[in-house]
RNA sequence: GCCCUCGUAGCUCAGUGGAUAGAGCACCGGACUUCUAAUCCGAUGGUCGCAGGUUCGAAUCCUGCCGGGGGCACCA
């Protein structure tokens, strides 16, 4: 697997500080960053130089000795070269024959208050390159083999439409999937489902009295499915609040329910059922992970929660209060100052959200043996979470080595900055969103080729308007409310997912004209041009962004990643020609280049969960 | 009241304690017999909410304000 340049520039300036410094650096980070003034900067020999209360702009001059003796020395003419004492000099350069570098550097200039301005050799980025090229992964190591994630993402509530609010989980989920499985890390799926609570005694008693809510044909869609247990909540509300009988009848059959009466749960069952059938085809249009296997809704936890209550209280983690069950927390108080509790079990008998969750972590951690627990959920719950969590800690239900993170995000906002909803003021339907991506999508394509089948057109526009709309969601930071502004991001100009997919097209148009006998391999001998250079450069950067991206779960870095290689790559096609590029090794190097640049953005997108076809 | 979160160009957003804060959109001016113009190049546009502090160095870290959003006892 390839080291990122950026390491191995790290390893050498360390050792160099090391050969200069000795003890002193040992554990120093040489902080190598991109800069503007060469290929890279390390900035890390300022503030060494003030931990041994040294000259930096000295200590940086003998640094750059040890890395590039005769470029370091003639890289400082300029400023106060006067100050790299002799001595110095002569330290740098008796080190220097005992420090293995890389040899991946070119030239060293001492700049600034005490930078180091890295330069690399054409041979090390052609080096680089070529490793990658035509590695699935792109030289990019697994990190965490053997180690386990729970990811609990998207949860839709049983009989109710999916809405914008599930967009953003679901996609931001399935994206982290994709990232942690990359990683090498077994990824384990939970949709929480809500298909639990009071609610159903309503449904499940209407439904019972008026079994020709159903649908009249057995076979049908998962659009239908949602379309009758939409009306079916509907009208299940509309009676519930003005037949005080009916009311009745239907709390009574919440405790039916319950009880495991046969009848109530064939009504349950059949409405989960309905449901998993729309989610599915949700999922599918999205073309996201999950899976019927994946759903492990809250009555699954329904059989532990007495058991986990009454655990909570034996450990005296929970107490009662007010004749509820409670978790209390020192620093966390209401408005009236006094304190608020996680309610584990409720004053009427019944069990919170907090159990079902609190259950959800023990099983998660004992059962399931996550190291990672993610819970993509609303920022709103950020209270919640932080309540569970430190509950779970108390109880021991979370050891000190499982780590739990609320990976939240913020809402979605209409083009006014206000919540996303109608104009009428709903709420606005998943289903009806993406087909509204996808005619966005359809116009443009036809636009652009209107000699293309209808049936093409389509199944390009639905590549191009749901990558869109995922694209939309994940490149903006998560924990920010974004919003939500379909021509924005079905404009194809810009930081959106066509511009990305459209460049990837372009190699891909590229890579199929070279003329036949080409070898698309890397050449290291040749001299870059500064457009291949940035190019190559950039590209090598891929594996340190995708460790980023997975360390604080920010998948919009890598969006940012992607937008950045697929600029830069305009610069270099504008400026370098590979058709007709001046001889075949230039030609052939410049391939090279290209077709790692289809591989890194392909690579990347499908990491975000977002497809990259060969031709648009 | 307390807690969380956000505040960067007219708009939408990036920005690992590093040098002159960047993109896109919009607006203005250019480039299509081309490797896909679904593109590219250039110009304009900033008291990084305010004030202190830490630091050789702060949009970034700390404190306090101001403003937006959210949350705070039995819904999930």
């Amino acid at each position: 697997m390839a080291k990122a340049l950026s390491e191995i520039l790290a390893d050498d300036v360390r050792a160099a500080l090391t050969a200069v410094l000795g003890d002193a650096a040992r554990g120093a980070d040489p902080l190598i960053r991109p800069s503007d003034h060469a290929d890279f900067q390390a900035n890390g020999v300022l503030p060494l130089a003030k931990a041994v209360k040294g000259n930096p702009r000295e200590l940086a001059t003998r640094v750059a000795a040890v890395l590039a003796p005769a470029a370091g020395a003639a890289a400082d003419a300029a400023g106060s070269a006067e100050a790299g004492t002799a001595a110095g000099a002569e330290d740098a350069e008796a080190a220097a024959e005992t420090v293995p570098t890389s040899g991946v550097i070119a030239a060293v200039e001492v700049a600034g208050p005490g930078f180091l301005n890295l330069t690399l050799t054409a041979a090390a980025l052609a080096a680089q390159a070529a490793e990658r090229l035509g590695d699935p992964r792109l030289g990019v190591p697994p990190t965490a083999v053997g180690r386990t994630t729970v990811i609990d993402y998207s949860q839709p509530n049983i009989a109710k439409e999916m809405h914008v609010g599930h967009l953003r989980s679901t996609v931001i989920g399935d994206a982290l999937v994709r990232l942690l499985e990359f990683d090498g890390r077994t990824v384990l799926r939970q949709n929480h489902l809500g298909d639990w609570g009071t609610q159903f005694g309503m449904l499940i008693q209407y439904l019972v009295e008026h079994p020709e809510a159903r649908p009249a044909r057995a076979e049908h869609s998962g659009e239908a499915a949602i379309s009758w247990l939409t009306t079916l909540y509907r009208d299940a509300r509309v009676l519930f609040e003005s037949d005080t009988e009916f009311a009745d009848r239907a709390r009574k059959r919440v405790v039916t329910l319950q009880g495991g009466d046969e009848e109530s749960l064939a009504a349950w069952r059949e409405m989960v059922a309905e449901s998993k059938r729309y989610f599915e085809d949700v999922y599918a249009r999205l073309d996201v992970r999950l899976v019927d296997a994946d759903a492990v809704g809250e009555s699954f936890y329904n059989p532990y929660l007495a058991e986990v209550a009454a655990d909570l209280e034996k450990r005296g983690v929970a107490v009662w209060s007010e004749g509820a069950l409670c978790v209390f927390f020192e620093d966390i108080k209401g408005p009236d100052g006094d304190p608020v509790p996680l309610i584990v079990r409720k004053s009427d008998g019944g069990f919170g959200y907090a159990a079902t969750d609190l259950a959800a972590v023990r099983y998660r951690v004992n059962t399931l043996k996550a190291d990672q627990i993610l819970y993509v959920v609303d920022s709103r719950q950020a209270l919640h979470f932080r309540m569970v969590f430190e509950a779970a800690r108390r109880a021991g239900y979370l050891p000190a080595d499982v780590e739990a993170v609320h990976v939240q995000f913020g809402s979605v906002l209409g083009t006014d900055g206000k919540p996303f909803k109608t104009r009428a003021g709903k709420t606005v339907r998943l289903i009806e969103l993406l087909d509204n991506a996808v005619d966005h999508a359809v116009a443009t394509v036809e636009e652009k080729n209107p000699g293309l089948p209808a049936a093409d057109t389509r199944a390009e526009a639905k590549v191009v308007g749901i990558g869109a709309v995922k694209y939309a969601d994940l490149s903006t930071s998560r924990t920010k409310d974004y919003i939500f502004d379909l021509d924005r991001m079905v404009s194809l100009h810009g930081n959106t997912s066509v511009y990305l997919q459209y460049a990837h097209a372009r190699i891909h148009s590229i890579l199929r004209k070279l003329p036949a006998g080409t070898e698309v391999r890397v050449h290291g001998e040749l001299a870059l041009e500064p457009a291949e250079r940035k190019l190559a450069l950039h590209l090598d950067d891929f594996g340190a962004t995708v460790a980023a991206v997975i360390e604080n779960f920010e998948p919009h870095r890598l969006a940012s990643y992607l937008y950045a290689l697929a600029q830069t790559f305009s610069d270099f096609y504008e400026n370098c020609p590979v058709l007709k590029a001046p001889t075949d090794a230039v030609r052939e190097n410049r391939a090279a280049l290209v077709e790692l640049t289809g591989e890194t953005l392909k690579l990347g997108l499908a990491l975000l969960g977002i497809s990259a076809p060969d031709q648009l």
